[in-house]
DNA sequence: TCAAAAATGAGAATCGTTTTCATATTATAA
DNA sequence: TTATAATATGAAAACGATTCTCATTTTTGA
C-alpha cells in the first residue's frame, strides 16, 4: 500500500473536483500544473494505477488510451455506459443489469466484472443528433 | 469500398481459418509470413479496419492493443464475453442480454452497440483455477 | 533521529498504430 | 484491349500513450 504523498492527494483531489468527468493522464497532469501543484507524468500514471486498484477511481479503456473517473464508493450495481459519439461516461445503477450479470454467472458460468466492463453505445442526445443530421 | 486484392483475401482467409481465436495485427502478419503470403504490417492494419467496418470481423480493444476475431454473420444477439485471465473471447447468443439492451434503450435512453461492447470478467475455467489456487 | 522502504521526476525506451510517399495494382471507360 | 484514374501496397519514419531507468527525495517505523 502506497504512502500518502502530496502528489497522491493532489491527484485524488483533482479527480474528485471533476467527478462525473473523465480525464486522461495527460489532462490530469496539465490540470495539476495549472493548479500550482505540478506532478510528473510518470507519477500520475503510477498513482492512477494505485488509486484504481484501491477501488477509488474507474479506469475506462478507449482506443486512444485510458480515461479515469472518480468513483470512490461504487454502489452494488455500478455500471458504466460510454457514448461512442460524445465520449461521456455515465454510471448507471440498474437492477436489470445486475440481474443479467447474475444470469450470466448462473447459466453461462461467466462472472462479469462490472468495474472492467463498459457498455458502449449512443446516448440519447447523440442519438437525436444523428437522427436530425446524417449518421455521424 | 475497397478493391479485392490478394492481401485482403489472404488476411480474411487467415482469420477464417482461426475462427474462435483472437489475433493481434502482428500475430496475423507473422502467420501470413509463415504461410508464404507475406503482407506488410501497415496493410494488415488497413485491411483489418476495412474488414471490421464491413462487419466481417470483430475488433476487441484491450489494454495491450486491439485483437481481431472472425465473425462474418453475427446473429441477432451476438455478444462478446472476454475472460480477463485467459484472454479468450467467446460469442454468446442470449435472449436475456438482448432484453437488457432493449431495456436500456427504452428506459435509460441508451442504445448499446453490441459490436463495440465487451463484457469482461472471468470464465468458468479460470474461476475454478482461482478457487483452487490463490487469487490470480 | 536514523536507516530502510518507497515515491518522485526527467528523460529514455517501448510498443502499438498511423502516416508518408514512391510504386504497383485494380477498376472503369473508351 | 488499352489507357487512365482511383486505390492499395510496403518500408520506413513519425506518433503518441505508456513504462522503465536511475539518481534523488520523501516517508515510514524502529
Amino acid at each position: 500500500m502506497p504512502y500518502t504523498t502530496k502528489q497522491r492527494q493532489a491527484i485524488l483531489r483533482c479527480l474528485e473536483a471533476r467527478a462525473g468527468e473523465t480525464l486522461t493522464p495527460a489532462e490530469l497532469a496539465e490540470e495539476l500544473r495549472r493548479g500550482g501543484s505540478s506532478v510528473g507524468l510518470a507519477t500520475v500514471y503510477r498513482q492512477l494505477e494505485h488509486l484504481e486498484s484501491a477501488g477509488l477511481i474507474h479506469r475506462i479503456q478507449t482506443e486512444e488510451g485510458a480515461l479515469y473517473q472518480y468513483c470512490p464508493h461504487p454502489a452494488h450495481g455500478c455500471f458504466l455506459l460510454r457514448c461512442e459519439d460524445c465520449g461521456r461516461v455515465v454510471h448507471l445503477d440498474c437492477d436489470h443489469l445486475q440481474t443479467l450479470y447474475d444470469h450470466l454467472a448462473s447459466e453461462h458460468h461467466f462472472r462479469v466484472d462490472p468495474r472492467r466492463t463498459v457498455l458502449t453505445g449512443r446516448c440519447q442526445d447523440c442519438a437525436r443528433e444523428v437522427a436530425r443530421h446524417g449518421a455521424n
